[in-house]
DNA sequence: TTGAGAATGAGATTTATTCTCAGAATTAAC
DNA sequence: GTTAATTCTGAGAATAAATCTCATTCTCAA
């Protein structure tokens, strides 16, 4: 419930574009929860309660969210994109486990400070930190 | 020129399975140089020698070759899964220009101490670490 | 109210990756 | 060397996520 209706609308606005029904719907969805998302999931979501909001729009709103700072592309499971909130959140690195597809999000300002300072010895603009890791988490190592 | 082939082939071997020919020229092509690669470049770069191997061989060698520990999925772009060596190279974290698609490739043992640390407070165990950022290259931003 | 441009749903299309299958290669035992 | 059991292979079909097309509908400023 903060404002991503108000980016949303400002950002489209800067572009020309507008906040119209579907787009609305689309975006109320993914700020329903708080979890990642990947299209097919945010589709029988919305589908739910609104059965007149495609695939193709959703597939076209995203990167509208993208652009707008709202999210963000994330990891890639099981051959599908998926998304994360960035409005309203806090950065946040990924442990994955490779058994059981958990996802552990922990916050690290230390790395996100250093990946800064070997950006800047090569001259590099950092627009958005990509961090994680991918292994085995403590219930699948038991089994 | 290190000893790939022998890595790969004891790791075939405890699979009971076999270093044939194909899988011999994709290892091959693959180490012949440091670059990252795709499956359409690799398939270009083999089929320059070699008229007799298909995409899907390489397509069924790949996750051989990452299994075996010589290879690692590394980023994802244009829609195409990329690969880097990880046999003989160091590793390192990517700064990736968005504008050109330039990867600066950076070493920082640092940032893993960091997620090592991290991973142990949650019974993590870290198999592959995934590091870096994507944002405007030195270039590209002059422009 | 209206008109110009933007947005939509439906379904076709694209394209990386995976799968199928009949024939070829491999390897160990004889 | 031959054989037999198994693994591999190439070719092309199949799959499926993501994109595109297009005729129609919506939006909003004037």
């Amino acid at each position: 419930m903060g404002n991503e209706n108000l980016v949303f609308e400002k950002y489209l606005v800067s572009k020309g574009l507008k906040l119209t029904k579907p787009r609305k719907i689309i975006l109320n969805t993914v700020f329903a929860t708080h979890e990642h998302f990947n299209v097919d999931e945010l589709y029988d979501q919305i589908r739910k309660k609104h059965k007149d909001v495609s695939r193709a729009t959703i597939y076209r709103t995203i990167p509208l969210l993208v652009e707008a700072g709202l999210i963000k592309q994330s990891l890639r499971c099981l051959a599908k994109d998926h998304y994360e909130h960035t409005y309203g959140h806090n950065r946040h690195l990924h442990l994955i486990c490779e058994k059981c597809g958990k996802i552990i999000e922990v916050e690290s300002k230390e790395t996100e400070n250093i990946l800064n300072k070997l950006a800047k010895k090569h001259n590099f603009n950092i627009k958005e930190f990509n961090i994680g890791a991918k292994g085995i988490c403590n219930k699948c190592r038991k089994k």
